[in-house]
DNA sequence: TATGAATGAGGCTTCATTCAT
DNA sequence: AATGAATGAAGCCTCATTCAT
């Protein structure tokens, strides 16, 4: 009878052997799942692939999940899982635009382009879309929305506060993540980074949003 | 009991049926492959399926392709063909920023997003990417590469006749790209047009566009 | 209805049925491979015969052989093996040369004519010889010529032995196994034995043999 | 309308192009057929092989033959046709024992061994006996057994001619062919000439007869 | 829980044969 | 006579799933 401690779920085992705890085996499973559907596509990745690459037997796989559609059903609804906006350092309304721009591009790359399992579970709702289109639904109206919404909001109250122009971003929030979603439809078909180069893109992201966001500033600048 | 007079031999037969020209059929396979795979992606499409479609025995497919890769691979080949940047209507050079960007958003929405080829051939192309990394990267070579230097010129072009401010998106053009590549990825992915939909997606690209390159117009008329 | 009492679990099953130990079931496949390709052929034999002759479903066949091919490859292997030259009778050196004949005859006949699987196995390498060229490359250097070696040191240790005029078949050992070649091509071709009978091929063989290796008993006798 | 006079059929032709006369054609697929058969098997030889190998189109065969079982039966009625053993110069019956056993020896290897075809076909019979078998029962019967009489008779001759001991071979003459059925066992096998060599088999065949029909001559000799 | 032999459905591909040209 | 696109029936092999161990 183990202890009612919960004995640490040992994280660092040397690798996946015999009798781990089944939340344990089941993570395994979905980072082996995410890792080869991503690189083969659902209908090619066998059950052998993910059962060899957490080290497990085939059979072993359904003593976890009850069918190959099962393992994909949870693995998209971990990866969709709502990202935690809330533990962001908090939006610096009290700096100016520079810093204001920089604060979002980093928010939006941080939560976007340097998480791997992000661009991978984007690729799979692409090829499977057919599989999983409640799931897609559902994803957009709980998760993609709202943020939006709430990307509207912050730029809303920077305008307001410092008493900027309106720009069409304002209205249009979805604008300012469209160069972020060009980066990752990009490594989505090459498989590596743009040929411009994300440090680039990031720089250029900035800029762009300080020029739209304070133009008065840009011009006097550039002058 | 057939009639006296001859069948005419039915010059019209309802499909195209046996002995083709071989191009023809080829074209036919093509394009049946292209709706099948990227209906239900490429290891879930069956050569019945793409046969089906086509009015051809599965066996048929054979007498022009070697295999399923080899359907893909020549699919690929005429969908990344180089589009023809060249017969849409001349730039508007003399013309005023907002017709220039009109002019711009409206060839990267006919080049991309309003040929429903191009939607499914990138999602073929994120899906199977491990399939056709070579010839991704000779798109993006010969045909990505070169086109965004063509509008990184035009833009420099406009900028330098009107006397404008340079923006960002002169020295960055992927950045004019980037809304549009945003709509794609959601088309992608969500299999419809976005929820904010394309047309406001549309205006709120033109307008961006023209704050970026007349800030000053842009303040004026805000006032 | 079933009896109340719990049907024995039937410890003497039909025949192999599920989870035979795989070295067991790799034999049984083997056998019935040799079987039917014997019967049909290589190319046409289906794995579907070889599954049904030992009682698998045709995809049971592939955890134990990855194809066809190797099947074949096994089942030659197999069957090439070296026989067991040595636990045959000490050859009686010490008894007269009609002993000695026949003895030889005998030991022929037990390695090849007798064993069923040896004309089978010879059919199946004259058939499919440019499947598996380098395989009886090595079964003719380490298997063949050795035994004819061994051959050859018979007949001479005979002849020494009993001060017998050297023939030709004690330097071309070969000659004496030619009659039994001959019956197993005749096997090989005809599907049956020789019209002769292969009990007065093996008389003449070794009245041959005599001859040969005592010519001056045999004049003596024929006088 | 052709002369009567039958056109040569210019056997020469520098490749078999449109429209030969059909016999022609018909033993140009014949040979096609021959080789591809030995090399591959029935089975695992393809219309296709047979055509491109005589230059033609796979639909062209049907031309001459009505399917691919009805060129194999051809082929065989054609290869099994009796050899003519009328046009070989006639037995030395005057001669001594030596010049009548290098005289058998080369009858048969002329018949058997020098004929590629022969090979190829006793090839063919092995691997596709099952199809076959009528045939090949015929063959045994009506060209096979006579011949095997035949040589009983020369050498029954011969001997009685001679005044020599009636050797074990004039009773067995099957027993004079079988070193040269061991040569054809070991070509059909190997795809080769046997590491012995064939003239050092031929010489140690003449050998064994010289000894088997005259042993007092070689015991004489041997002295 | 875990293993891996076994099943059975189904996919890709081949090929003898047909037939319009 | 000849061509080659087309058909349709297999055949080889894969793989999700089951189950005895």
């Amino acid at each position: 009878m183990p202890s009612p401690i919960a004995p640490m779920p040992d994280a660092a085992a040397p690798a996946g052997r015999r009798r781990l705890a089944p939340q344990v085996r089941a993570a395994q499973i979905l980072d082996a799942a995410l890792a080869e559907f991503s690189e083969h596509g659902f209908a090619a990745t066998t059950m052998d692939d993910i059962a060899r690459h957490c080290g497990l037997s085939k059979g072993g796989l359904y003593a976890h999940f009850a069918s190959k559609d099962e393992i994909f059903e949870a693995l998209l609804h971990r990866s969709l899982a709502p990202p935690e906006w809330q533990d962001m350092p908090a939006p610096p309304i009290e700096a100016g635009t520079a810093a204001f721009a920089r604060w979002l591009v980093d928010r939006l790359y941080a939560g976007l382009l340097e998480r791997p399992a992000a661009v991978v579970t984007l690729r799979l709702l692409a090829a499977e879309r057919g599989r999983v289109k409640d799931l897609v639904e559902l994803w957009e109206h709980n998760v993609v929305r709202p943020n939006m919404a709430m990307l509207g909001e912050l730029l809303h109250a920077h305008v307001a506060h410092h008493g900027l122009a309106s720009s069409v971003i304002v209205r249009e929030p979805w604008l300012v993540v469209s160069p972020v979603m060009h980066a990752l439809l990009t490594q989505m078909i090459l498989g590596r980074d743009p040929s411009v180069g994300l440090e680039r893109m990031r720089e250029g992201h900035v800029e762009l949003l300080c020029e739209l966001l304070d133009p008065r500033a840009y011009l006097a600048q550039a002058k």
